[in-house]
This record gives structure tokens, C-alpha cells and sequence, in this order.
DNA sequence: GGCTTACTACTCGGATACTGCTTGTCCGAGTTCAGGGGG
DNA sequence: CCCCCTGAACTCGGACAAGCAGTATCCGAGTAGTAAGCC
């Protein structure tokens, strides 16, 4: 149970836009900032655009740019993005299957593993949630020469 | 990034054995119960074995049983006995590759981005310890005739 | 009759194939820009 | 000199393979129980 790489990537390509400023810039170029597949990039961005959360120009000149400010994306916008929403933890319902499951009737409420889990997923959530992008960009411009070393590399 | 559905499986296998008291059961019956394969299950039962949770009896008359009462298993024991303990998100460090990584002095602190992520970790770890297995034990004894359907099936 | 011993049946445990998903790559559709020709 | 048109280059976007972890299966090692043979 392992997450993408494709969150770590988009996580730092969104910073990278937000560094730059406004204007589109190419996956090319944002893979090469970090030794990236280009194309796989590609990929995972497009799957950005399509949660809304950026926003691609065709094209020469084009690429992909932010489609609102960082303080509006949380890190479980990106995750979802990336990972889709399912659970953690799907529950199969095998407490109806088996021998076990034929001598209980249809059971009226919810499986209290399925439960428990969840509660344990929606902590996961909203920890995510509670986190914006701004705040990790904020975290990062203690230190400012990195963002000197984006500009330089990608402006 | 699905967890696997042998987490599913040792949960319900671990109150079952529960509900039936102290005798080793084998995996043949384990997984009849739910409609399991029986050699897979046996599998991820090795791995509770190895983290603990269980005691495995060689020999005919033998099986599984638990290795101390419910209340002193979390489900946090139970996913990572199974799924292992690594995180969720695991931080390649990209931020040091690439054109950005060059023109960036060797990082003294940690990466923001992956103690973000961490934090959400730790919720999750923590609302996976908060719960144990004697907590849904007790949910499931809400509804009687699921434990007289257990103690039927395999007793 | 009681004890010892060999055998059988049943269990766990790990080594061995198979499947689906994550990862990685490639080519086509669309758009902007530049340059040349015409008015 | 200005405008239009054609072509080329560059971008995203989705379709097409490769690698790996999760899934499933099988067979061997070991042990408890049983039954037969011996004292």
C-alpha cells in the first residue's frame, strides 16, 4: 500500500508554478527541474487539470499554469487528484459470505470493521485538508534561495 | 493505492477466533467461514504470527489462537502486521535532482513537502491505535446471533 | 492387559506461477508563431 | 508598407508496452493421534 510517485511530483511542480508567477510553462521543462519522465509527468498533470486544479494552454508557448491560488488547494485536493477518492480500505462485506454468512440473516447495519476503518480514513483526510499548499510554500521561503534556484532554472 | 484485502481478512479472522474461545483453529476452517482461499489466508496469517498477534499449533488438532486478549490489539498492529510499516508517502527526495537540485546547495533540513505528508501519516497511524479489536468486539455483540452464527459454524 | 513403536492423517510454512496495476513510452490533434507572397 | 496565407515547430492528450507488487496455488516438513505388535 504504497502512494504514487505522481503525488510527490505534483506536489512540487504546483510549488514550482507558484514560484514562477503567472505564465504557462511546458511539462518538458518542469521535469527537467526535478530529473523527471517527462511524459509520465505529463500524465499526472493532466490528471491535475481535470480535478480543476490546474490548468493547461496548448500549443507552443503553452503548458500548464495554476488555476487558483495556492492557499485554495489542500494536499487532499492533490492526493484525490492523483489517487482518486477511494478508501484506504474497501470492505468486500465477507462477514456475508461463507458459512458464517449463511446462518446470519441480511445483516440491517453497517459492518463495524468497514466503520472503524473509515474513521481512521476520514483522520487521514482531514489531516490532509487541514494542510494548503500556501503553507508548505510559506515553510519553503525560510530557506530563499530556493526559490532563487527555481526562478533560475525555469524562468 | 488500495490496501490489501488481506487486512480485511485478519480482522474478521481475528475476532472470529475471539468468539470461539482458546482452541487453535486451522486455516481450512478460518477461511471456510468468510469463503476464503484457505492457503492464502493461511498466508496472511503467517505474518500475524510473525508481528505477534498470533500463536500457530503445527499438527493435526492444530491451527491458529490468539496470542493475548483483543483489548491489547490495535488495528494499527493488525495493518501493519500485514501491510507492513512503511509510509503512506514516500519522500524520493526529487527536490535534490534535476536542474533545481544543482543550483541548490545539499538540503540541512527535512523536506517540507514530506513532513506534510507525515503529519496526515500520524493521524492515520493514530486513529488506527485508538481503536482496538475488543472496541468492534463489542460493537459486533450488539447484534447476539453473529456470535451464535460463529461459535455454529466453527465450534 | 499394558507399553512401545511404526504409521497415517492433518497442520503450518515456504517456494512457485499468475494477474492486475503502477510505471514508462510513443504518436497524433491542435495551436501559435514566423516567414513569404500579394495587394 | 500592410495584410493575408501557408508552413513548421512545439504543446497537450490519449493510446500503447514493460516491470513489479499483490494474488493465488502447490508441495514439503513436522507433529499428534491411532492402531498394531511385543512383552
Amino acid at each position: 500500500m504504497r502512494m504514487s510517485n505522481g503525488v510527490e511530483w505534483a506536489l512540487h511542480t504546483l510549488l514550482n508554478l507558484d514560484m514562477l508567477g503567472g505564465g504557462p510553462v511546458g511539462s518538458g521543462r518542469l521535469a527537467q527541474a526535478h530529473a523527471l519522465p517527462a511524459s509520465y509527468l505529463n500524465k499526472q498533470l493532466q490528471h491535475l487539470v481535470r480535478a480543476g486544479l490546474l490548468v493547461s494552454v496548448p500549443g507552443p508557448r503553452g503548458g500548464f499554469r495554476l488555476a487558483r491560488p495556492l492557499a485554495d488547494t489542500t494536499l487532499r485536493d492533490v492526493v484525490e487528484a492523483i489517487e482518486g477518492d477511494a478508501r484506504l480500505f474497501q470492505c468486500t462485506e465477507i462477514r456475508c459470505c461463507g458459512s458464517i454468512g449463511e446462518l446470519t440473516p441480511r445483516p440491517t447495519t453497517a459492518c463495524a470493521v468497514k466503520l472503524a476503518m473509515q474513521r481512521a480514513d476520514d483522520a487521514w483526510r482531514q489531516a490532509l485538508e487541514a494542510q494548503t499548499l500556501a503553507d508548505i510554500r510559506e515553510e519553503l521561503d525560510r530557506t530563499p534561495h530556493i526559490g532563487r534556484a527555481v526562478r533560475s532554472a525555469l524562468g
